[in-house]
DNA sequence: CAGTAG
DNA sequence: GGGCCTTACTG
DNA sequence: GCCC
């Protein structure tokens, strides 16, 4: 499998078209594909929500950090294991190890990547790039193709240019053609990516012996080939719309994993028939059991807890119970239509698992460290896949990982195994030191710079970000709240989280978030909330909410007063003068603003406040300093070295407004420091703004800030929300305050964390030090996003 | 004070 | 069972 | 809704 020495030469070029065309198949294609067939799925397979990755959440729930798991890498890595021995499932091994830079006993595979893998961070996709996926982008997706020798060699004579690539993916090594069992064959996995570093693998030798890799639908598939998690029926819904027809075409093998392990052990296409490799049927249950057929014990807690709390919702009960109801489907229901042809022996009990030590389980851990770790931590689990694929021979393992643990809490390490599930394992992961726990302060990891556009669960996402938006709409604070915090777990997953197992790990996602993560999965929307947004209410107070200056109550008072249409507001309620405003250009203010524009704005804004007074420092704050592609409005902060108060800035202020004003520039006050209270207090001017030949009026925001407290002010208006409010929690838990002002200590609180004191203050220019005082690592604000 | 916004 | 960020401004 |  490995050239020989006088290629060598030509390896590299031979290696960067093959990332070429493994690049061309990154990420969001992949993902997005995988998701496309969920999406089409009209009907979601009864069986979907009783899959559940047993595996999974035994991996998961082992306390150890897997990205410090020396231990058990080397011992799979030594251990060639008796039954399959065959494949050399080194490109894993080697892939894994290069990037966790751990020394492994692959010597020429090391040679090939250890000087070329790049270094960890590098992997993050940078911020704010803008690489929007176009379903005729997946259509026409490239197919991975190794097989047609002629090809290669083309390839294989052109040396130059060898590294304008960045090689990024394990490069396929075709061996020598007589042993290419898979020639000729086209193999469509499920699910249809390579991010699971285990399938991954896979993939990558079945292409070795010659298999062509499909992640899109084509005629010419001869094999499907399903991790194991995934039950008959859930692929068969998968497949349906793909396929158009209800059964898979006689043709096509389908198998699970470890078929084509052992067709390479057997160099060899073994017969498919054989009942270890049938993908398994679910069990069907009634319903009164427990949906999550319960495999292994360790679920028995869960599924308690499951049944437990049938809530005591008080806003939205009915459409709780609709969604418990519908949850609640058999999985007989589903057509046992599905084709049997290519189930060898119908309903075979599922093929007792002979294998044991195949690839070492996948690092699916998000090992949040802190400090630069975390980024590092990220960086790493980016790469790994979405699913489990290992389970069974997990458990031996256990012991030895809980040793190599790079986590900082060297704690409590004892309770982990006897603590069921995540409770133990949310603890332990996150829990950084007795009086903060960091897995409740979202500050404490940040984002990773994942951009909606390459973030495989952005579809799952985008619907939480509505469920949120949607009880925000209700008033219900906690649950907006809940599913906003849920959505930041999501942004920072590099895989794509699709079963109840995988989130229900995660922080902030509970059981019922979980179980919509599953759903949207795996149906590709949300019911609960395609009920919840055809209520009719919902709409209107949809469209009044985004009045500015109308909040929830004004708008549900619209509604009781029965206006339906803004032109009803316009005519027959009673606005203040910001709501009017705020009516008047609904439309404006509705617009994003791109990026070029606001970076035009804070020019003609700059250039105005130089001859004001050039020592004034403007910075544009919020999301355009998280590097947002696009912003709702405009922040600038204003300070000045030397200054203590904002009240020093006060002349530049109202120099700055009038000046703008007269230019046309600003377009309308909002809220301004009226000095009613005459402190200094003032420090804040909100208004409008237009950018010359642009009619769209855009908020905009001033802020005034002293030198003294530019650290605590930039926290502030960098945000975002979740990350600030997580930071100041996390203040309060040590008894301090953070505020714009600054970071205040031997705060006293009352009963319900009430203040009683105002707190001394430590720190309120330093930004970084805030963090440091605090004990967060320090983010850079595009890592700061975590709704 | 409630409501809204940041 | 209770907390869930904190301050500023408006009317 | 999640977490303690």
């Amino acid at each position: 499998m490995i050239f020989e020495e006088e290629e060598m030469d030509d390896k590299d070029e031979y290696f960067r078209q093959l990332y070429a065309l493994n690049d061309s198949s990154d990420e969001e294609e992949d993902t997005n594909n995988a998701r496309e067939i969920l999406k089409q799925s009209s009907r979601p397979p009864s069986s979907s929500f009783s899959v559940s990755s047993h595996s999974f959440s035994a991996r998961r729930s082992q306390p150890s950090k897997t990205l410090g798991n020396i231990s058990a890498i080397h011992r799979t890595t030594s251990a060639p294991a008796s039954s399959t021995s065959v494949v050399r499932e080194t490109p894993l091994l080697t892939r894994k190890s290069s990037k966790l830079r751990y020394d492994i006993s692959t010597p020429e595979m090391n040679q090939t990547f250890s000087a070329s893998t790049p270094p960890t961070l590098s992997s993050i996709p940078a911020p704010a790039p803008q690489r929007s996926v176009s379903t005729s982008e997946l259509d026409t997706g490239p197919k991975l193709n190794m097989v047609p020798s002629a090809g290669i060699n083309a390839m294989l004579s052109k040396p130059d240019e060898r590294k304008k690539r960045k090689r990024k993916e394990t490069p396929v090594i075709l061996v020598p053609e007589r042993e290419r069992i898979f020639a000729g064959k086209t193999i469509f996995f499920i699910p249809p990516n390579d991010k699971h570093s285990v399938r991954e693998a896979r993939i990558t030798n079945a292409m070795k012996y010659g298999a062509t890799w499909t992640k899109k639908w084509t005629p010419d598939i001869t094999h499907i080939i399903v991790d194991k998690e995934y039950k008959f029926e859930q692929i068969m819904g998968m497949l349906k719309p793909l396929m158009k027809t209800d059964s898979i075409p006689q043709n096509i093998i389908l198998v699970n994993d470890k078929y084509t392990v052992d067709c390479i052990r057997d160099k060899i296409l073994v017969d498919e028939t054989q009942s270890r490799y049938i993908i398994r049927r679910d069990v069907p249950v009634t319903e009164e059991q427990e949906i999550r057929q319960p495999a292994e014990p360790r679920k028995a807690l869960r599924i308690q807890r499951r049944k437990s709390k049938k809530d005591q919702d008080t806003p939205d009960d009915h459409t709780q119970r609709s969604e418990a109801s519908t949850q609640s489907q058999h999985p007989q229901d589903q057509p046992d239509s599905s084709p049997g042809v290519w189930l060898p022996t119908t309903n075979a009990e599922p093929p007792v698992i002979v294998e044991s030590p195949r690839e070492r389980s996948p690092m699916l851990d998000v090992a949040l460290g802190e400090g630069s770790e975390l980024d590092t931590a990220i960086a790493e689990i980016m790469r790994f896949g979405d699913l489990p694929l290992d389970d069974d021979d997990d458990e031996e393992e256990r012991p030895s990982s809980s040793e190599g643990n790079t986590d900082p809490d060297h704690d409590g390490s004892s309770e982990e195994d006897l603590r069921p599930r995540r409770r133990t394992k949310k603890r332990k992961k996150f829990q950084k030191q007795g009086d903060a726990n960091s897995a409740a302060y979202v500050c404490m990891t940040g984002g990773t710079g994942i951009t909606d556009e390459t973030n495989p669960n952005r579809h799952t996402i985008q619907i939480l970000e509505k469920m949120s938006k949607y009880y925000g709409r209700m008033s219900d604070t906690w649950r907006e709240l809940s599913y906003r915090k849920a959505c930041g777990t999501l942004r920072k997953q590099g895989v794509w989280i699709c079963t109840f197992d995988q989130a229900f790990e995660l922080p902030f996602i509970g059981e019922r978030i979980a179980t919509k993560i599953e759903e949207i999965a795996i149906t590709g929307h949300l019911r609960r909330l395609d009920n919840a947004e055809l209520e009719p209410e919902d709409h209107l107070l949809k469209l009044f909410l985004g009045i500015y200056n109308v909040g929830p109550v004004e708008a549900s008072k619209f509604i009781r007063a029965g206006y339906k249409t803004l032109d009803d507001l316009r005519t027959k309620a009673r606005l203040t003068k910001c709501q009017q405003i705020g009516l008047d250009h609904y439309d404006d203010f509705a617009t994003r603003i791109p990026r070029d524009q606001m970076t035009a704005l804070g020019e003609i804004v700059k250039a105005m406040a130089k001859p004001i007074d050039p020592d004034v420092n403007p910075i544009i704050g919020g999301s355009y300093r998280r590097g947002a592609k696009d912003s709702g409005d405009i922040d600038f902060i204003f300070t000045k070295p030397g200054t203590t108060h904002a009240h020093d800035l006060h002349y530049f202020l109202s120099s700055l407004v009038s000046r703008l004003t007269s230019t046309g520039f600003l377009t309308c006050a909002l809220a301004t420091p009226s000095h009613r209270r005459d402190d200094d207090s003032g420090s804040k001017w909100h208004g409008a703004c237009v950018l010359p030949g642009n009619p769209i009026w855009r908020r905009i925001d001033f802020l005034l800030v002293p030198e003294s407290e530019i650290g605590a002010a930039l926290i502030y208006f960098t945000g975002d929300d979740i990350f600030n409010r997580s930071m100041r929690l996390l203040a309060s838990r040590k008894n301090m305050r953070l505020n714009q002002r600054g970071l205040y200590k031997d705060l006293m609180r009352g009963p319900g964390r009430l203040k009683l004191n105002e707190g001394e203050l430590v720190e309120g220019s330093d930004e970084k030090r805030i963090f440091e005082i605090l004990g967060v690592p320090w983010k850079k604000p595009e890592n700061r996003i975590c709704h």
